[in-house]
RNA sequence: GGCCCGUUCGUCUAGUGGUUAGGACGCCAGGUUUUCAUCCUGGUAACAGGAGUUCGAUUCUCCUACGGGCUACCA
């Protein structure tokens, strides 16, 4: 790579960073730090209407915490700011002229009832809806009239008739469009403010971008970017559309089928490191590699844009949960602990008894049950407290056993651990010995352990006995199936 | 309707002019823990269709089908 790489996320500030942006952004991340170049956040906000207020600080701020860490931003500064649109109008508004004077752009006067006339009626004759170009013919005089009077106007691109318009893509290779099957589309609003094709192609320029990384559903207009850098004199930027994100019925990925913020994933309790992962494998696969797993370094140092793929990929939530528990088994203990605290602050059993201790020792299992940090509470709940004595799951059909059975070898486990001390309840020793008294008895090991098990946690599923028995401790697993004994 | 893009197991993907078309997730079965979860083993499952090039195409070319995206003074 001869040029400096700079690549730049430029997303509009409406509202939160849906997964697909993040992808952009981590893939423009990526083949920047690969390439040792820079990364650029810009804010595109030429859309008044659609501002959502705190949208661009929350953008940076999910970045930030994504550690996708941008060169040049609004919050970073940099020699090609500002970085925010609404803050260069005059900017647009030069190259506006300046395209107006070599006669690559016109002003127009239409009025927006003409102009959905126009489109109905060609809806209605099942022709392209397109502008008529009625203004790019209108005689001078009638324009500088109409100027001097102030009417309302925009300026729109000339496009070139009968031309092919070709540019390279990274990903899908030689693209070509006819021209004449191009929009005159609007570069210039009413309201002064720029439309995106004009600002992202004089932007992407003035900040010397070298890779436009951004998604598929901008092939169709590139071609219309594609002309304007010609009719700016400028060196065309490598375009790389990438694909799409998709919903389960391969439609482009939306809400109403799932959450797509991001901000909706790390409040579930998906780890960062386990989003990175996930998102950067869809569209993107190293070569002859079967490799799942890949640290953000990883990715920086492997990831590159011919490995791209071309269709695009749904967002499938159950490998999603798969990378997750992988990362969360790996987390260590403190670590865990950390991340875990939130979400077990909204749990009942945890703000009546925060034992930081019981906790400690519930870890191991802990890692077995975790999809999502905010499954904590439902996976060691029965740790923490008897939910419920149901006394139906005694009779179990499977275990053939009945009430008065199960309070008999609740009094026999009893008797076992009584005698067990304190620094023997440990998964090896409560296993030894309660297997041992099982077969003194002559009993099938689920006579014993089952109604154990459910003495302790109240619950049809739980951890198992041994598990149990270590975590609780002598005291605690006594209390418990002593209680049980008086309850039924 | 028009324009553009795409198509390897259900999903994410690896791969080659001659392969038993590989892995992962999921699913199913078995094993461990007589629950659940974890873990281990095994299994299921794909080159959209047609024509051409070729001794031979999943791989190269074309066509068709299907899917998707775009078609605003939104981005």
């Amino acid at each position: 790579m001869d040029k400096q790489v700079r690549t730049r996320f430029a997303p509009s500030p409406t509202g939160f960073l849906h997964v697909g942006g993040l992808r952009t952004a981590l893939y423009a991340y990526l083949f920047a730090r690969h390439h040792n170049g820079k990364m650029i956040l810009r804010i595109e906000d030429t859309d008044q209407e659609r501002l959502v207020e705190g949208a661009t600080t929350h953008l940076q701020e999910v970045l930030s915490t994504m550690n996708i860490d941008y060169d040049e931003g609004p919050d970073k500064g940099g020699e090609y700011g500002p970085y925010i649109q609404s803050e260069r109008l005059e900017i647009y508004q030069k190259y506006a002229k300046e395209l107006i004077e070599k006669d690559e752009a016109y002003y127009c006067f239409c009025t927006k009832d003409r102009l959905d006339e126009m489109r109905e009626s060609q809806k209605k004759r099942k022709v392209a809806p397109m502008y008529d170009k009625h203004c790019r013919t209108l005689p001078k005089e009638d324009c500088e009239k109409a100027l001097a009077a102030s009417t309302p106007h925009v300026i729109r691109q000339a496009i070139p008739t009968d031309k092919t318009i070709s540019f390279k893509d990274a990903v899908r290779g030689h693209v070509e469009f006819d021209s004449n099957t191009l929009d005159d589309h609007v570069l210039m609003k009413a309201d002064g403010f720029p439309t995106y094709h004009l600002a992202v192609v004089v932007d992407d320029h003035l900040m010397e971008i070298s890779h436009i990384i951004r998604g598929e559903e901008w092939l169709p207009s590139a071609p219309k970017h594609a002309a304007l850098y010609e009719s700016f004199g400028w060196d065309i930027p490598e375009f790389v559309h990438l694909p799409l994100l998709l919903n389960p019925d391969r439609t482009k990925l939306s809400k109403r089928q799932g959450d797509v913020n991001v901000e909706d994933y790390l409040a579930k309790g998906y780890l960062k490191d386990a989003i990175i992962n996930f998102i950067a494998l869809l569209g993107w696969h190293e070569e002859k590699s079967d490799q799942e797993i890949y640290s953000l370094q990883e990715l920086i140092q492997k990831f590159s844009l011919d490995r791209v793929q071309k269709a695009g990929a749904v967002f499938d939530l159950q490998k999603f949960e798969w990378i997750n528990c992988h990362y969360i088994k790996q987390l260590p203990d403190e670590e865990l602990i950390e991340k875990i605290l939130p979400h077990l602050e909204k749990e009942d059993f945890w703000q009546k008894n925060p034992d930081k201790t019981l906790l400690k020792n519930t870890l191991t299992d802990l890692r077995a049950r975790l999809k999502t940090l905010s499954d904590v509470g439902e996976a060691i709940k029965s740790y923490f407290q008897v939910t419920s004595h149901d006394t139906s799951i005694y009779p179990h059909e499977k275990m053939k056993i009945d009430l008065p059975l199960a309070k008999k070898a609740i009094e026999e486990g009893l008797k076992v651990l009584e005698e067990l001390p304190e620094e023997d309840f440990t998964e090896e020793k409560t296993k030894e010995a309660l297997i041992a008294h099982v077969q003194k008895l002559e009993w099938k090991n689920g006579h014993l352990l089952w109604p154990l098990r459910v003495a302790m946690t109240g619950e049809k599923y739980s951890p198992g006995v041994f598990e149990l028995l270590t975590v609780l401790g002598k005291e605690e697993s006594l209390k418990r199936l002593k209680q049980a004994l008086e309850l039924f």
